[in-house]
DNA sequence: CAGTTATATGCTTGTCAAGGCATATAAAAT
DNA sequence: ATTTTATATGCCTTGACAAGCATATAACTG
């Protein structure tokens, strides 16, 4: 999985982050949020845990997963130029004006 | 294309948005400056059209692409909760205590 | 009208990924 | 040691989708 844009492109893993963003949580109870056989959370998890927005701690039989959102960093950067649209688009207009001007 | 998350999973639709973010421009251009042929560029845009990312305008032969950045807010909203965990967490945890001393 | 330019669409193929089911692994409990 | 609990992995089927190529559409040009 090369981007993390790929990565929020499945709901299940979306909804997992979500998950994890209240605290950390074994496996099991994640696909019992999520309504979803075991197996399916495992994998996504894994895929989560490869792209290091995820990582494991082991408690007896239990794997703890814990959010790691760094890795969204590289999406709120891409997006950072497209917020101005909809943020302060006047002011930036504005500055864009006066510096014409000059 | 249920959510622009799926539309953001394809580098192809991230360069086209990123182009159009530089200003209007014609199918041909775009197909240039992304180095690839028309039908695959004009098949993109669809999707972008449809999700309503980009909307266009009739000059003679030529369809002229626009950004339409509204449609990013879901995605930004979506990390919105995110974004606090490496922008003002101490700030919040702080607030946490704080309430927690009362 | 014939020809040319710009774009869209249809068809096909290859690729990849998600989830279901069965099973392997590993630690805990009895 | 056997059984139970918690999780991971392998195999398989299915669906989606991106791009290449050929072709349709539509507007401008001479």
């Amino acid at each position: 999985m090369a981007s993390s844009f790929a990565l929020l492109a499945d709901p299940t893993r979306r909804r997992l982050l979500d998950e994890l963003r209240m605290g950390e949580q074994p496996v099991g109870k994640l696909a019992q949020q999520l309504n979803m056989n075991q197996p399916a959370i495992s994998k996504q998890l894994r895929v989560l845990r490869e792209a290091g927005l995820a990582s494991v701690r082991v408690d007896a039989q239990q794997r703890i997963y814990r959010l790691n959102p760094d890795g969204l960093r590289e999406i709120d950067d891409w997006l950072a130029p497209y917020r101005e649209f909809w943020e302060g688009r006047l002011d930036a207009m504005e500055r864009t004006l006066e510096l014409m001007e000059d």
